[in-house]
DNA sequence: TAAAATGGCTAAAACCTTTTAGCTAATTAA
DNA sequence: TTAATTAGCTAAAAGGTTTTAGCCATTTTA
């Protein structure tokens, strides 16, 4: 194993010092006033010997990384690594690096990742927050660490963020179900008092009390397994024989209450309508496919990483927090269209 | 912003040598000779402060990180980001951190990102290798980082591996189907020479060669988007009518191929049978069931883990490889039954 | 012709650790 | 009583950058 080439290797190799060549190397040539000539044969060697600077040292130096930490709830939801997948690649290209992890909603974990984080200088932080960890994040912005939260916000928390118009897609969710004829409407959800989490259910309650019509909202505990989901759903909708549609707030939640549903032997459309969030593969392909409330993901990404580069490469201390919020769309399938 | 806390200054306050400390800190206490009087203040000290060590210094100095990079296809795909969660969630308690990035399957772009994962001191890989990196992976080992491949080997490469048993699984997959007295059992699979995706091929022609059946084997583009694939399967099964029964092999030429056969107006299992690969939430839910090649994703992550962490624990040079092959498990359910 | 500005480069500090080599004082062995 | 060992600690180097302050020679300005 030879020895890494350092910057040393290449200013003795060529007689200069270490600081022309860093200078060359981080294309200050013009401004610290170093020849054509010389200028021209660091870059020259560099690129024979593949030369690459050591992004430690670098970092220790200057305190940046050209790494974007990714905080999702859970990666191995769709939702969540089709963003990440977006997200990368366009970081990508701009020369930063993004690392990914998975929050599992849980507060005590996420402190412990940006903890460590923050010891290994990461630049920025794209974040689905879970409850409970406004200071932690208070904290970054404190130290002026760019943050930008989405999915969901921290109330009271003045920063970046890119949303969707999660009342309006719940609104339209049950404005169409009302539409198609179903008066009996449940809206399934979690114990979570996220700020998507309410606003959907906000919308669903709005729509649900203009029209005069009976609530039937069955929260299920987030933390618990997917069979749980399951039999809490199946038991909530037997009990409420009289409810027609159902409105899933998370697309797991509208698989798992697919799932109820079947094991209830119920059919959809035919006993009991469903609307779901997020339109996954599985609800074009289902049979009878399902009617979802679709995230516009790229734009998402795309939001969320430019609004991040953004304030990494500006150094403007307080320029405005970016605040993006975007519509969802409302997909008609057949699961919520009896004839 | 204060400015982060230093091991210069634990030393400082407490009127002790920088070295001390650092021996403190590091466990070296009692090998070292300190007395215990000193390397309690010193414990109770960073304790009171929250003093964390710099690791980007320490990374520079050591020329570790207590990273590991897990690169896989597609970290959208369930299959990896289960696997992604599972070994995050072990490695933490290991203390070792887990970045994840999907390689797409290029070659440039997975040598870029182990380029740039070597210039960070990564202390090692769990890689599902594409194609024509072999040199790249053997640069690792030959400067002795660990290298863990799952899911697929590089022929001719002498490292670590956690595989499935590719060929019984196929082999068990058709055997199925021809008990259940279907006799042109089609092939779906990619243009591909990776090993496990020649391996699930050589299980399809051995059962069909051994029953004397026709092959049906139609492969199509990795690289073509969703919708190319489905209408090239939906194709190739209009053009052969005779296929009575599909084994497709992976999780998302599976789910394409139910929608071709939804496309052309065909039912499952009534006029053709399908066997999937990988066991998605999507194929118990769908209707009908989807009997599928069951992957033991919890087994894989724990062997990769094992592995992994054992090798960056023994500074042993040379012990040999840990080769590990899993077997699949076939989940019969409605889609191959016809009755 | 002297003073000021510019061009072209560099020495050394700083970032924060870990680790080697070694020092002094006290204890033990011979 | 002297030599060797041990206990308890530390100075300084090393790891590879970036960046500040500044040097010397040449050119421009006054």
């Amino acid at each position: 194993m030879k020895k890494r080439l350092s910057i040393k290797d290449i200013a003795q190799q060529l007689n200069i010092s270490i600081t022309t060549v860093s200078f060359i190397l981080n294309g200050k040539a013009k401004e610290k006033r170093i020849s054509n000539l010389v200028t021209d044969r660091v870059l020259r060697l560099v690129e024979e010997l593949d030369y690459k600077p050591n992004q430690i040292a670098r970092s220790l130096r200057t305190g940046k990384s050209k790494i974007i930490c990714l905080m999702v709830e859970d990666i191995s939801n769709a939702f969540f690594s089709s963003i990440a997948r977006q997200i990368e690649e366009n970081a990508f290209d701009q020369g930063y690096k993004i690392i990914y992890c998975s929050t599992e909603n849980k507060p005590e974990k996420t402190r412990e990742l940006i903890k460590m984080f923050r010891e290994r200088n990461i630049d920025g932080y794209i974040i689905s927050p879970p409850e409970g960890i406004k200071e932690d994040i208070q904290s970054l912005l404190d130290d002026k660490i760019p943050v930008v939260l989405f999915d969901r916000l921290i109330p009271g928390l003045l920063t970046n963020y890119v949303m969707i118009d999660n009342f309006d897609a719940t609104v339209n969710g049950v404005k169409h179900l009302i539409d198609q004829g179903y008066l009996n409407i449940a809206f399934i959800t979690l114990d979570s008092q996220q700020t998507q989490m309410k606003d959907r259910l906000d919308g669903y309650n709005q729509v649900i009390k203009e029209h005069n019509l009976n609530s039937y909202v069955h929260k299920v505990n987030y933390a618990s397994p997917y069979n749980q989901h399951v039999s809490s759903i199946a038991s909530y909708i037997n009990e409420h024989p009289i409810i027609d549609a159902v409105l899933f707030s998370t697309n797991y939640l509208a698989t798992r209450g697919i799932d109820a549903i079947n094991t209830i032997n119920l059919k959809i459309p035919a006993d009991i309508s469903a609307v779901a969030f997020d339109d996954l593969d599985f609800f074009k392909l289902y049979q009878p496919t399902i009617t979802a409330i679709s995230q516009p993901v790229e734009e998402i990404s795309k939001k969320l990483i430019d609004i991040i580069l953004k304030k990494l490469e500006s150094n403007l201390e307080e320029n405005d927090p970016s605040e993006v919020i975007l519509p969802t769309q409302l997909i008609v399938r057949n699961s919520s269209c009896r004839n």
